[in-house]
DNA sequence: TTGTATGCGTTATCAA
DNA sequence: TTGATAACGCATACAA
């Protein structure tokens, strides 16, 4: 039996326009009757319901995230801020995971599932950027991206200069004096343009050195988790001539292979020189610590909910592309 | 200008009633009947507004979720596990961080922000079970409680038991032979039941092994964080008997306390043996890998789903307890 | 089996 | 400044 607009009219013997008028902060109301109407609400603790709102005005003031694992530690430490950010604004947020299912993220990106239960979305993608253009994201939702860079423009868009963080990772690593650097995180499919990317960076990065890119030190990794990244490791570790420093294309990733390092017997950084990306709190206190490149998570969480607000307010408005900065950590695993 | 339920039922030339039951799949509709609606819905990319649907049911489909903040590594898996299960069964889930707020978290709990937002909700709660009491849930929104023990039975409950985890954790400790083994975790303010309840188990395990609690070795943790478990077990390396193996009350709070142990000139396990409780991932793949206590995050979140659910359709059933399953994994950091 | 009409609780339009 | 009332889009009681 909730209690409504009209038993507080009632109540205070206004109209529910008197009375809604109150809740809203409307001006126009008389000393007088906003007191009566405030003591009718609190008499009867009256909340106004957000759903029947959200029917009458559209909005819903939920925002969707939609990342493909809640429990990697960069999307949850992302999920933190975004969810702070938003709160601050007066939006709460709704988590989606895609499980690196590519139906999932079509489905969720179009709005198949829940037209109208968020007034936008705030999008870290597997998909390449071509591939979501012929998504058609649904109807006309705000959507912001998070994390891709070359996009067509279409979109606002909360990048990550992929190519520039790996190749910051991979010329410190050369610096350091290692001469076959391996690179773990490409994509057994090539349908994902941040693997493709820090790879394009890499590459660039050991020619710079004078150093030529060796295919045989390239490895895949499926889900950038720390299985993965021990698997891959691994593998690259019997080979006849074994790298002497390794590009993690995330920390996660890095963690398993500095795992795998140590169980196949060498010593990091001695022997084998380890790095990631994402800067996760994980790596300040792994043994040996992670060096890394730090992706300002706050920097992203925040200019994502300005840009998603600034959308919604503005639906057509010209897309704009905001780039996150990033900075190498040095820290032990590289003889930081 | 969304599609809805009357324009369909004008392009099939039926009523609204008509389209209705076609959409919630009711049996009693002739089929040619079906199939033209069936056709207008695809032609004009009909869909369901969720929110029109939840003034008329007063059901969101959305299901909360408040933990103390996302980003911690036990609180992400379980959120991970909580989305799938809920997805399930047809629900979302929205996450709410407390982030240590007393305040935050008595309004969350009792819904005065978001009356009908969400149709139940699965709390893991900082604040004790006696606070909790006389915090008077909102109205009557179901909820289950995760993680907490002592209750008085007025709500569901999906339990661990944290007397039994810490009291497994710190026999096993003394069975490997360590004859001073610290404690981090309890709380500055003895408000809190869990760590409470892993003192109480600590002590336990310690007379039973023949051993006397020693208060000097037990260190408070605000965050259960890594720098509040290395700040904790930096400190007690610095006694003149400091310890040679360390209970820490989550495995966060353990990396930590490793990362000190090494910064400290020692060795883990040699020096100081080191266990935690949740086994995170993180500890896996740990230098030295973790010892834990395991905890069964997807039993929790099945069950927490299971019993959502069972309340959300008979409200005024009696409350149920559940208790999670727990067992400890012995890795490097022990001894292997 | 299907159509008509009402109401969920709010905001917004139009008058007064 | 405030009141009466029509939507918002859907589900359902009641009729047919």
């Amino acid at each position: 039996m909730p209690v409504t607009l009209r038993d507080v009219a009632r109540q205070a013997k206004v109209s529910v326009r008197t009375v809604s008028n109150v809740v809203a902060g409307y001006t126009h109301v008389s000393e007088r009757t906003r007191r009566r109407v405030q003591e009718a609400i609190a008499e009867l603790d009256y909340r106004p319901n957000p759903v029947a709102r959200t029917l009458r005005t559209g909005r819903t003031g939920v925002l969707a995230l939609v990342v493909p694992e809640i429990d990697v530690p960069y999307f949850a430490e992302l999920a933190r801020e975004v969810i702070e950010a938003a709160a601050e604004v007066g939006y709460h947020v709704m988590i989606d995971q895609t499980g690196h299912d590519h139906e999932r993220e079509r489905r969720l990106l179009t709005g198949a599932d829940r037209t109208m239960l968020f007034d936008g979305v705030l999008f870290s993608p597997l998909v390449t950027p071509e591939e979501l253009g012929q998504m058609e994201p649904g109807g006309t939702i705000p959507l912001v991206l998070l994390g891709e860079h070359d996009f067509d423009g279409r979109y606002d868009h909360v990048a990550i200069d992929n190519v520039r963080a790996a190749y910051d990772a991979t010329a410190h690593l050369a610096a350091r004096g290692r001469r076959r650097i391996a690179a773990i995180g490409t994509q057994p499919a090539e349908d994902y343009s941040t693997p493709r990317q820090r790879t394009v960076g890499w590459e660039r990065a050991l020619r710079d050195a004078g150093q030529e890119p060796d295919p045989a030190l390239v490895r895949t990794a499926a889900h950038y988790s720390r299985a993965d990244g021990y698997t891959a490791a691994a593998d690259l570790l019997r080979l006849p001539e074994p790298p002497d420093a390794i590009f993690c294309y995330s920390d996660l990733l890095a963690m398993g292979a500095m795992r795998a390092v140590r169980d196949a017997g060498r010593g990091v950084p001695d022997d084998v020189a380890v790095i990631g990306i994402d800067n996760i709190d994980e790596g300040r206190y792994a043994n040996p610590s992670l060096s890394t490149v730090s992706l300002d998570t706050p920097f992203i969480a925040r200019e994502a909910i300005a840009r998603i607000t600034a959308r919604i307010a503005e639906p057509d408005a010209p897309a704009v592309e905001v780039t996150a900065p990033h900075e190498v950590v040095v820290r032990e695993s590289t003889g930081g």
